[in-house]
DNA sequence: AAAATGACGGTGT
DNA sequence: TACACCGCCATTT
C-alpha cells in the first residue's frame, strides 16, 4: 500500500525525465519520498514492468557513472543511447553537472 | 516472520 | 582520482 505508492512514484518519475537530461537513483527516491532509498530505486529499474514506457537508462548513478542496464551492448548501449538524446558525457560518465534533471 | 538480494550513496584511505 | 567499507531502503523468496 503505502510502499506501493513509492514504487509507482518512482516510475512515475522516471517517465517524467525529459530527453538529453537524466536523474540519479537518490534524486528519484527522494522525490518519491525515500531520500536513502536509492538502493530500492534500483532494483525497481532492474525490474521495470513498463520498459518500453520507462527511460529507466536515463537513470544513472549520483557520480554520474552509468551502471545496471543488461541490454544491447548493456552501459554502452546506454551511453551511445543518452549522448544521442543530448546528455553530455565525460569519458565513461554522465556530466550531471550539465545535464542533471531538475538542476 | 526472517533472511537474502540489489542498476546506490557517502566517507575514508 | 581510484578503491574499499559501511549504512540505507524496498522487494522477493
Amino acid at each position: 500500500m503505502n510502499k506501493t505508492i513509492f514504487k509507482e512514484k518512482v516510475y512515475s518519475l522516471t517517465r517524467q525525465i525529459p530527453e538529453g537530461k537524466v536523474a540519479t537513483y537518490g534524486q528519484l527516491a527522494r522525490l518519491a519520498g525515500s531520500p536513502r532509498a536509492a538502493r530500492a530505486v534500483g532494483v525497481f529499474m532492474k525490474i521495470n514492468p513498463d520498459a518500453p514506457n520507462t527511460p529507466c537508462h536515463r537513470v544513472v548513478a549520483s557520480n554520474g557513472n552509468l551502471t545496471g542496464y543488461s541490454a544491447g551492448n548493456g552501459i554502452t548501449t546506454k551511453k551511445k543511447m543518452l549522448i544521442d538524446e543530448g546528455v553530455k558525457f565525460k569519458g565513461e560518465r554522465v556530466n550531471l553537472a550539465a545535464s542533471q534533471w531538475g538542476k
